[in-house]
DNA sequence: GTTTTTGTTGATTGACGAGTCAATAAACTT
DNA sequence: AAGTTTATTGACTCGTCAATCAACAAAAAC
């Protein structure tokens, strides 16, 4: 029963599976077949639809990276002034759309994907450069010339709680992650954040 | 010409061959043949004293492990109160044994693996553990009631900058990365250690 | 109403790789 | 010297999986 328009739809189910997959699954050796499976389709719609494995994952990847870009976009939005802009970007990277365990899960195996797929590599990078210009941005008037150390730190505190959660067993806590960067923060401005 | 006594060896050098292919390839898909081949023996004789793809990846890990840990307890031997015992463990974090590119890449695929296996898992707690533990005998004097937070911030800091390491491209720069820790922790506890 | 485009799948191909086995040989044991 | 243990490998089995294909069906276009 095929009905007409269906590609968008498709291609979406594929990628959200390919999330919950490698998320379930814990690594990137999950095969076409079993996400189509959870995506409702045959594997061969699925190829038919990215025409690799490898398309799938940039993809889920992409998404991933879209979901979070969004939601710090949407919380420095509504921020005022160089403190609240900062602690935008903080809650936005723990909160509830971005830190879940097959969120986590997948970009922990993203980060391997990106050692060996170029492709990969370039999107990780460009969530890196977003990243640190958006906090430089925050900090270049609360930190002066220290700001480039400090949004350095920050980054690696940030990716360093994801990476830890991902070997955590429980839901992830968000509100508990954020303190650690916040904290981070306070210590190096001696502004009060939270 | 089968000399005697080559369990050892041979061990001794498919460990450290999983640990190169492991960070040359970027995964964990490595194919015991080429493990064995750079360790100069065919792939039958790497099962022969492995039995399985699995422990070869096991023993790696616990050798790099080891390695680390035998880092650590080195420095904290010749430390001197609680900054020295502090700057010990973070230098030792990323001394050039342990701060390598293939290591820093295997380090990785050793988290994915704990995803999935849970005798990995067991190792890596060991090694946070371990080093929690550690530091919390360093902070404790120095940070009191907050010692247990910093040391989960120090952790995360230390984590992600081996990740974000992963990334880069040129070799890794021990002095750099252990400086990002330094600084965290002098901002936490109003304490000179550089 | 025929042709083309879009959606869909079961079956198949082709490659690759983990693990096994049988065979060979040197070194130790008795 | 016969028997046992240790070292070593080439050849093979068996399973898995990405990717392709042929075929069928409904909608759209002409």
């Amino acid at each position: 029963m095929p009905k007409v328009g269906m590609e968008p739809i498709r291609k979406a189910a594929l990628v959200k599976a390919t999330i919950v997959e490698i998320g379930r699954v814990g690594s990137l050796d999950v095969t076409v077949s079993q996400i189509a499976k959870r995506a409702g389709m045959s594997s061969a719609l699925a190829h038919h639809y990215f025409g690799s494995k490898e398309e799938m994952f940039l993809a889920a990847m992409r998404h991933i990276l879209t979901l979070y870009g969004a939601e710090v976009r949407g919380a420095l939005a509504l921020a005022q002034g160089p403190e609240d802009r900062l602690r935008a970007i903080i809650t936005a990277s723990f909160s509830a759309g971005s830190f879940r365990r097959e969120v986590v899960g997948a970009w922990l195996n993203f980060w391997v994907l990106a050692q060996t797929v170029p492709q990969a590599r370039r999107l990780l990078r460009v969530y890196q450069g977003r990243l640190r210009s958006n906090l430089l941005t925050g900090l270049r008037p609360l930190a002066g010339a220290r700001a480039e150390e400090v949004a350095e730190g920050l980054g690696a505190v940030i990716d360093g709680v994801y990476l830890r959660e991902a070997l955590k067993s429980g839901a992830p806590e968000g509100k508990i992650a954020a303190d650690v960067a916040l904290n981070y923060l306070e210590s190096q401005l001696k502004v009060r954040l939270t």
